[in-house]
DNA sequence: CTACATTTCTAGACACTGACTAGATTCTAG
DNA sequence: CTAGAATCTAGTCAGTGTCTAGAAATGTAG
């Protein structure tokens, strides 16, 4: 550690305030998340977080966006190395969503929170951005015929819908003791036969 | 009102504490729900809802599993009444519940909490209460051989996924402005096309 | 009816939190 | 070098959840 010298100036603070608020949302869920603490851990006085979050609500929505972000490149880098029919592909985003979800389920719900809400259009925009290579993906799939396409937009609704259900059962402890990845690629193959274009 | 002489002992304060919980729930999330708030409103001493709820999230709980029943019975009900086919009494099911969970979506936060958790045993057999009628009209139409049933157990965990995800996307304001009816029923549509018999 | 035990509620305390304020310290342009 | 902006400290406030001791009402024998 080479931050052992105090300095008036941290010089990082609002980065080093989301990292540590991360790693104690998903210890303690946003209940536990005090900004006293962070600021206790940090080492630095109750008060310096304001100057970076003008509201505790500022910091998770920052929080929720990070992870919006990353969830977002995860999405981006299994997809786009993902080879094969529409099929496997979708199944490739619906694993990678439901690890996400389940690595990180307090994040999640944040970044779940109502959008419609004063002070949330970057989340929104965040939750656009994160999205964009699955929404591509069906896009590309009812442009090359090989699903259904008679109203692209129901379809997208009805896969994100889906997986997203999934996230939810599985990370609310719903699944009991069945595997993860047999449930998510049944579900999956279900719905995938439901929108084979009816020839 | 008869309540308006305040005795010592107010004889029904546990069911008034639930009662002005869910009220308040609703308008302000979890967050915005103070014991001592409540105890206020009521009338009651800070202290006293501790003799009923050892501790707030006891309170929670409670309020889950009352939500839990309710939306129990709603199902029951709009099950019981349903006739016809298998594809439109789903639908119904789908109807009522993503009706129920647009209507109090902080309540369904609090169903949806984590079960697998110490003193969440009782939230576990709520819910298994909840959605029995739909789990008895998933296996029905399984025996009845109206919907393929190689693996009845995955077939019902996409279903409910389903119908949970929507909710789910709903609630958080990512319809947009989409018609709720129209996007539940489309969904609904291409789960059952692919559950659809192989002759 | 009386005496006792139990339930239910009150009142006071404690540590903690998020938010606000004034002022000290450091950084940064000009 | 200096003035102003950015950053942090320290003190304060109302509010919260939880714990405690004890008062008040209720229920239950004898």
């Amino acid at each position: 550690m080479a931050e052992a010298i105090p300095r008036y100036h941290h010089g990082n603070l609002r980065a080093e305030l989301l990292a540590s608020a991360e790693r104690k949302l998903e210890r303690t869920g946003v209940q536990g998340l005090s900004l006293r603490e962070l600021a206790r851990e940090i080492g630095v006085s109750h008060g310096a977080p304001r100057q970076h979050f003008p509201d505790k609500q500022a910091l998770l929505d920052a929080l929720a966006v990070l992870g919006l972000e990353r969830l977002g490149c995860e999405l981006d880098e299994a997809l786009g190395e993902a080879e094969g029919a529409f099929a496997d592909r979708l199944t490739v985003f619906a694993r990678t969503y439901v690890r996400f979800a389940t690595a990180h389920p307090a994040l999640l719900a944040l970044m779940f929170a109502r959008k419609d809400r004063p002070g949330a259009p970057e989340l929104l925009e965040a939750n656009g951005r994160a999205f964009a290579a699955p929404v591509a993906l069906i896009a590309g799939a009812q442009a090359a015929g090989e699903i259904d396409s008679e109203d692209p937009d129901r379809v997208a609704m009805a896969l994100l819908a889906t997986i997203q259900g999934l996230a939810s059962i599985i990370t609310g402890g719903m699944i009991g003791d069945r595997p993860v990845d047999a449930v998510v690629s049944g579900t999956i193959e279900i719905l995938l036969r439901g929108l084979r274009p009816a020839r």
